[in-house]
DNA sequence: TTTATCACCGTTATAATGTTACATTTTTTA
DNA sequence: TAAAAAATGTAACATTATAACGGTGATAAA
């Protein structure tokens, strides 16, 4: 198990597949590997500093810190690699928040639950396959044809409740 | 029932409590009486015009709209109508989307469930029980305090199936 | 009645987020 | 090697959202 340190969210661990910022990037190599795209330079450092910050990220904030490395860096330049590590399931975008987060098992099936807290920041990804199922459920209950579904809950992490 | 080319969104009529602009100005009017709060002139027609679009419509959609009516209207007009119908309940905002539409219920209990059509861009709000009731069964057996949700689900509805 | 307070709105400016378009370079393919 | 495709550089622009401050009108003490 990696260091401590290297993950501070710590409230469940139990769900964690990726615990530093050296496995993310291992298993993405892996994953771009097998699919046979080109996982670059901007690509994985954008993908880095999204694990090391520890907390949903936004693309100015990326964008800041790429520049101290990369001069010539723009918007383009992170929402295009953005855009890569989410098409190949390896970050996620929180809506809410307008802010990015690395995958935590990158190829789960089932759609991850983005659980927010709304004190410290902090965010973990869940995933469930009954939740995802009972609204694949309603939905063609529907006739709707689901392709992707978007969860995020806000409210207070064990560690933050005291 | 009111008439039907007032709510062309007609693949889920089951579950449609507010069916026409009046409808929802009719229990907007209500639900501010009862709560003491004021559904001055420009929220009220920011309402109005947010049902009358039968789509999520954005903030600079519904500004532009305003300004033909009443020409000091500027950013905040909009938004802070916008804030005060979300806090009331009287409108969702569509995450993915940076755009808002009118809740077909307001006060339910239930966290919505927005289904959004791909093809023609239409909107449906399911409330379940049961979806609600999972995620919040699920988070609390993480110790997380759940105080809000926000489930949005990509697809296409039944009427562009076809 | 005067004064204080409050919610609401007008107004201007600016911040934050995200995209388009086109030129150039790099990598892959034939 | 030559052509095609993928990725990046670069500048400008578009969209979405907020900050700050002052004015107005209603309501509530003093
Ligand atoms: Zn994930
Ligand atoms: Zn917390
Ligand atoms: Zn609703
Ligand atoms: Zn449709």
């Amino acid at each position: 198990m990696p260091p401590e340190k290297d993950n501070p969210r710590a409230w469940d661990k139990s769900h964690y597949h990726l615990a530093c910022v050296e496995d993310a990037v291992a298993k993405a190599h892996q994953i771009c590997s097998e699919k046979g795209v080109r996982l670059t330079p901007t690509r994985l450092r954008i993908l880095e500093l999204i694990w090391r910050s520890h907390k949903p990220i936004g693309a100015y904030a990326l964008l800041d810190e790429i520049k101290l490395e990369h001069k010539s860096a723009a918007p383009p330049t992170v929402y295009r690699a953005l855009d890569f590590l989410i098409e190949h399931g390896l970050v996620h975008r929180i809506q809410s928040l307008n802010a990015f987060v690395g995958c935590n098992d990158p190829g789960h099936v089932y759609s991850g639950i983005i659980l927010i807290c709304n004190d410290c920041g902090d965010v973990l990804e869940m995933d469930d396959a009954k939740i995802s199922e009972t609204i694949a459920l309603y939905t063609n209950n529907l006739g709707f044809q689901l392709s992707s579904q978007s969860i995020e809950a806000n409210g207070t992490c064990p560690g933050c409740r005291g």
